[in-house]
DNA sequence: TTTTTAATGCGACATTGTTGCAATAATATA
DNA sequence: TATATTATTGCAACAATGTCGCATTAAAAA
């Protein structure tokens, strides 16, 4: 099964590319220069994770946010860092540092999902 | 506003104290002997939440699970631990290290969401 | 016991995300 | 280029999660 471009993927990537940050649905939605309805929009985004261009986050408000990769290899990816999301401005977004953690014995990780919430610089 | 010892709130608090792990509403639910209202114990939840004895983890499921406090004193809360989340039998359990996190320049921390999910020991 | 009001049950609601299906359009093929 | 194939879309319906208003109930105080 091959992948299409169409005017809603690559819009849709070029917008994650262009802002520096996570986004759910409503903000990728709003900056949407055409309307692009909302399944597709999900479904899309799902897509490019499935392709590992783009990484998933659930924050702790329960929404899913996306971002475009940046150090990842089409065969490696590293997605254990945090993501700061900005209860002020809303803005989410990844923070350089690479988390390490250690699991118990028999433990396998298989996503992690670090979030932290507070307020960004701007907002201070 | 003082609190009000109820048939649910005490069943509730109980529950979470016996099993040791975090649970979501459904969980909590099923456990229930009484039937207690979905609003409600969603309600005593956050009023737990509230008071400083139960601390809430919103995983990458996007629910929110609702762990007892084990190491907070009433005036110190430190939750800077992470969760594992086993997608194999669902449980959710705290993980015991405390993670160190350091934010850049300016941004402060209001909530730490910190979830692994992934295969525990058990179901390896 | 009576009064006060925190907590509950119920229903309605908002939000988020997914899915089935027919229509559309991107790509492959002729 | 014209046609065929099928991935993608839009729409509607749906499920799941969580919150809220309001009348009723019941815990605690008087
Ligand atoms: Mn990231
Ligand atoms: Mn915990
Ligand atoms: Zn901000
Ligand atoms: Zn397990």
């Amino acid at each position: 099964m091959k992948r299409r471009q169409t005017h809603s993927t690559q819009e849709i990537l070029e917008l994650l590319k262009a802002e520096n940050q996570a986004m759910n649905h409503e903000m990728i939605q709003s900056k949407l220069d055409s309307q692009v309805n909302r399944a597709t929009i999900y479904r899309v985004l799902n897509r490019f994770c499935e392709d590992g261009i783009v990484h998933k986050i659930v924050g702790d408000d329960g929404k899913q946010y996306f971002a475009f990769c940046l150090n990842c290899t089409q065969k490696t990816h590293n997605h254990n860092h945090f993501h700061f999301r900005c209860t002020q401005c809303g803005k989410v977004e990844c923070l350089e540092k690479e988390a390490s953690i250690s699991l118990p014995e028999g433990y396998v990780l298989e996503n992690f999902n670090g979030l932290i919430s507070g307020t960004c610089n701007d907002c201070t």
